[in-house]
DNA sequence: CCGGATCCGGGTTGATACTG
DNA sequence: CAGTATCAACCCGGATCCGG
């Protein structure tokens, strides 16, 4: 990319990651870990290849990416830092997921969402285990426990709440957009004890 | 700007504001206030003016800023929600403003810098006065008070610290990349108690 | 001077085909 | 699997021009 040639902070990030596709790729790391380039492809509905291979070229010179063995791709230590910076324009951008249209959907950015929202420690959070099985994903498990939310792979064992359905319907309750009965109108099955749900507490602005 | 078709928040922000050039009118606007057409091409240097005009009209559709009295610009509340993103992306860039190099400057980006790294309150802040002189720019002040820094423009009236020097100087000391020694091997002059610096305290993740 | 609109050359992106 | 090659379409940058 052209260098905006600014001595201002933003900018220089802008030179770095403001490219078409670029943030898009680490948050596929993020979300992923260490990824080779058929997954990184598969996690980027869209992307052309050339570019694909572009971006990563350009981010492993900027010191963002590296190369692991395996030839799979990983963020350095510098790279895991825009872990802040992407997560506040997701939260920033939750408005939008209103409607899904003809949008492509990948179940791991469900994990995103999760993060999006309920990062961070809150002492008032209940414990509890949600399982979500969103439609053409496998099943993710949502697990709260010591103040803190995780979303794991495979099905829970004993969940309290079992919410399954289509992308938009799942994600507009774990995002706090719809309401149990918006969500239940849009094709959400909620299984179990629903209210308790609220007792997941999205973050209100601390983070750590 | 393209979709990227993705039913992601991270994507669905950067159909917004994935342009190029289009965060940094959003940049001059969160530290300016309502902008004219004028003021915002000249706090973006390198910007062709077509592409501005662009950027205001795609940014008024998308409901980020809106068209106030005179013809000036102005964020909506959503767009002022941009903050923490931009703020965000500017402490991870960090590390790339040790050189300035033939890059541009304007003094107002030099508050973009001080709310980047002290923003927020902080109890064990000690209250000053830092007048800043940054070449080629009007004095401003940097004022800590009741555990907050602001920046605010003009001379001060009775600094505890005098700081003046480079663009590159002067951003290095505060933004903590350089120690006082390292700075005035700069060109960054220090009057007054420079020791006082220390008690700025600059943020360690905790917001509000 | 302010607030753009228009035009054009060159660089970037996107889609597809191809290769080790 | 992990890219490279090619090429058309689009976007960006720079210059110029225009109405108030």
């Amino acid at each position: 990319m052209r260098s905006y040639g600014q001595y201002c902070a933003l900018a220089k990030a802008l030179d770095v990651i403001g490219d078409r596709w670029t943030l898009l790729i680490v948050r596929e790391l993020l979300l992923r870990g260490a990824c080779r380039y058929t997954d990184l492809k598969n996690g980027l509905p869209g992307i052309a290849t050339n570019l694909l291979a572009d971006r990563l070229r350009d981010l492993e010179s900027a010191g963002v990416i590296e190369r692991r063995d395996e030839g799979r791709y990983a963020l350095t230590p510098w790279g895991e830092g825009l872990h802040e910076p992407i997560y506040a324009l997701g939260r920033w951008a939750g408005p939008l997921m209103q409607e899904r249209g003809d949008a492509a959907f990948r179940p791991q950015w469900l994990r995103h969402m999760v993060i999006a929202r309920f990062e961070g420690s809150d002492p008032q959070r209940r414990d509890m285990v949600v399982e979500v099985r969103v439609e053409g994903g496998e099943p993710a498990a949502l697990v709260s426990s010591a103040g803190r939310v995780h979303l794991v792979r495979g099905a829970a064992a004993s969940p309290d709440v079992v919410l399954s359905g289509p992308p938009d319907g799942v994600a507009g309750l774990l995002g706090g957009r719809l309401s149990i009965a918006a969500a239940k109108s849009r094709g959400v099955k909620v299984g179990g004890d629903a209210a308790r749900l609220a007792g997941l507490r999205p973050r209100t602005g601390l983070p750590a």
